[in-house]
DNA sequence: TAGATTGTTAATCGATTAACAATC
DNA sequence: TAGATTGTTAATCGATTAACAATC
């Protein structure tokens, strides 16, 4: 196939593959087919094709893909053949919890500054790095070549700091305040909102199940 | 409207309803029409009109939605009208940041008990309560009327924890772990994965801007 | 050669948007 | 009455799935 606009939907699958794939070549599996895929995927492996034929001939008829092979494509699509390097804004637990996910950052991401608005917070260490103070953001930014942002910080303070991080150039922003941030169409921003999946989970509760537990039914309640 | 089958694009749009209406009952707004919806959550007029309609009739023609009578109709579709207890599995960094998150989850959503495999975790407190060992995750859970799980557990853990969750009677998943989980189809599960977020976002960089900047651009490098 | 599996076209399904009569 | 805005139908758009020729 080839060209043709790629949606996010599609994108957004593409490091599930990859995951996958890691995990297969850790293995030592050497090839799979959609139809493997798409098993272990919950999809459809029609869908695997063709989301994989937007950006080449990957496969093989007959055989499947390689793994290796496919893991290299998929990392270059992503841009993830080279380094790519984060900034997390807000130093608080969450910002702590997602500094060590570096772990799980591995595929050529990696979180190189730490910024808090709060001079408690300044010069406090998180993992590896220091704390900054926010009125180095835009030089570090600019010097460390960073070129996404993750804003970890109340939701008051997060469309302020996303305007300071597109000022400063960065490209892609990932938002976990419970806010739609506005900024300019050229910077990709993915919010990403705890309140909003727990209370979409709880629509699905299935309500009219009100039997009493035994060990409870007693008097006095 | 009314009946249909509802998507899960439409009910994951409900909290976003739900937490600018706040907003705007907070502002002593009385009335909101689909429009000022629209512009403000980025969303087509219509497509909200649609999704409210799917529950009732919330609006007055020519006036608009009542903010007050609007959240409370959201509240009941998405169930919090009652209180919704939730349970956390896993008190790392993540699990911490998330039970801060409870003033977020104020609509009626509660943690109300944190557990953790390591021996080490166990009796320490996370806010107001103090971690639990494993053995009495199911004992809890039916003690509380605890209905959802979130899992904060190391990606290995996480499939184990969930068939605990699921053999204790809850009803739907908030998982952080970087898994695809299996579990029986009554039971809801919502994959929140920051790895996947981060890497769809890497796609989205502008390559070929490889332009130097002046004040790097000295010998030496 | 027979079996497996891709890449791709065509068919289907579902979600979004436009348009407008009803009505406050 | 004139203006605004809903609820809903019809039109559009886009994404998923089925089917199959090509081919390893």
């Amino acid at each position: 196939m080839k060209s043709d606009k790629i949606s996010e939907a599609v994108v957004r699958r593409l490091p599930v593959y990859l995951r996958y794939l890691n995990e297969l070549h850790k293995r030592e599996v050497a090839t799979v087919s959609s139809q493997e895929l798409g098993q272990r995927l919950d999809l459809n492996p029609a869908q695997i094709r063709k989301d994989l034929a937007y950006f080449g001939d990957f496969g093989r008829k007959g055989i499947g893909y390689d793994v290796i092979y496919l893991i290299e494509k998929i990392r270059q699509i992503l841009k993830l053949d080279q380094q790519i390097n984060v900034v997390l804004v807000g130093a608080g637990n969450l910002g702590h919890a997602l500094s060590n996910y570096n772990a799980f950052l591995k595929d050529n991401m990696k979180i190189v500054a730490v910024f808090d608005a709060h001079t408690a917070k300044v010069g406090t260490r998180i993992n590896n790095l220091t704390v900054l103070p926010m009125e180095e953001l835009s030089d570090t930014i600019q010097k460390l070549s960073i070129r996404i942002g993750i804003i970890t910080v109340p939701d008051i303070e997060a469309q302020n700091v996303a305007d300071m991080l597109v000022a400063a150039g960065i490209e892609a922003i990932l938002n976990f305040a419970p806010v739609i941030l506005k900024a300019p169409s050229h910077i990709r921003i993915h919010t990403a909102d705890f309140t909003t999946d727990l209370q979409s989970l709880a629509y699905y509760l299935d309500n009219g199940k009100e039997e009493m537990n035994n060990d409870t039914a007693e008097a006095g309640h």
